[in-house]
DNA sequence: AATATAAAAGTAAAAATTACTTTTAAAACA
DNA sequence: TGTTTTAAAAGTAATTTTTACTTTTATATT
């Protein structure tokens, strides 16, 4: 234990947890990673990807580290979403947890570590029930998904390097669990002048195929003002 | 100290602390309350209001508990802003602190217990130099408050019950420190119907005379898209 | 060569935003 | 009493954005 001026507080520390909402996206489905706990209480049972947070590390780093152990994955998107601290919210103890949520290029390299964990892929609809507060805290991540999609095109982590405007509106449909006007999309999209197209077409989903894209180099202040107006 | 399952990590806890940043509006002006901070390390600069979170209330109620101490009041707005975690944020020692920002009405009953702690309201521009992290804090409450008066119309709390729709456009001034249009703010403001006009006008700015409005109760589900599109 | 497909482009009405101008109600002044 | 002054309130018209569509296009398959 580190010597701290705080010291005499001792019977106020308190134990901090983070959990990650981990999203991924394949098959054209909005995909979250849960876990079969490893610990008591609820051992077994599904439950976020979670962790203490150690006495030298922030938050962030606490939710890398466990992102690392569990899936390989270095430079994941991660975005604080809330805290949560109602002391009965974990019959272990009461454990105050910080939310996170990843979003993670399933195809890309999704370590086998995943099922040494007895970790699994579900879909929004078909999530089964988590532990604790944890489905509220799936309901969070959601809405600050939502949030952040409406503030700037996402999918630079989600999507493959190259893709279709089909494929990035389908990710949007998926967030947002609505569809989206295929025109207005694309003329939307593009007038945002984030996206870089690529001469080469995907030809698996139509006969005339369609145009890859790539993002863009990201410039910092990427936007200010919400992408859709009513539509979101 | 509570039994807990989790007792053989007792190592793993941590000092968790909240501090709020607390919006009022006096004077046509959007102000911050600040105070001189009571224990070591850097006791007597300035800082928001914080404290520990015991360990058995929520780190809201823990807010609730700081503020009601220092201010009397009671049933005060507050939404959670984000939580910071860098290990070296406070040199007293490692401590994670979750951040409120609180809104409430000057005029109301601004408690003379304020005076008692030290504290001092301050506008926006003349802020000073506060300790650790906490002038990040400000800027990180303002944005937050400045997402949520782009969603919903905010100043149930900040106004009295009484108010001009001048008033209120000064109050978003202040917040988003820039000039709203009188003609097309009270366009929008009136078009969103959360407000309903009282007969009598206050004479005081005018040979005219603008009326009084107050708020409509409160609907739940109140806005979901943003109230402005470009303007904020 | 014709057909079928989704991609891509185009269109026009409706809604919202913006930058203004005009009118109004009431106090203060002449 | 009538005129002036003030900010409030209402009004206007151009522009931009959104929405709900229709049409055209490029290419593989029949």
């Amino acid at each position: 234990m580190n010597m701290s001026i705080y010291d005499q507080y001792q019977e106020n520390k308190r134990f901090v947890s983070v959990d990650c909402v981990i999203f991924g996206y394949e098959q054209e489905k909005l995909k979250l990673l849960v876990f079969q706990r490893a610990i008591e209480p609820a051992k077994g049972e599904w439950s976020l990807l979670g962790g203490w947070v150690n006495a030298n590390e922030t938050t962030e780093d606490a939710a890398r580290r466990v992102l690392h152990k569990l899936t390989g994955l270095e430079d994941v998107y991660l975005e604080q979403v809330h805290t949560f601290s109602d002391p009965k919210r974990d019959p272990g103890g009461s454990v105050i947890t910080v939310e996170y949520y990843a979003l993670i290029n399933i195809d890309e390299k999704a370590s086998n570590l995943i099922e040494d964990y007895g970790a699994k892929w579900h879909t929004l609809e078909e999530l089964p029930s988590l532990i604790f507060d944890h489905n509220v805290l799936v309901e969070k991540a959601l809405e600050k998904l939502r949030l952040r999609s409406s503030y700037e095109i996402i999918g630079r982590k989600l999507l493959p390097k190259k893709f279709t405007i089909t494929r990035l509106r389908n990710l949007y449909d998926q967030i947002f669990q609505r569809k989206f006007d295929p025109g207005n999309f694309r003329k939307k999209i593009l007038s945002l002048k984030v996206l870089e197209r690529l001469e080469e077409k995907d030809m698996s989903e139509s006969k005339k195929g369609a145009f890859y894209f790539k993002f863009k180099p990201k410039n910092e202040s990427e936007f200010t003002d919400p992408i859709f107006k009513r539509s979101i």
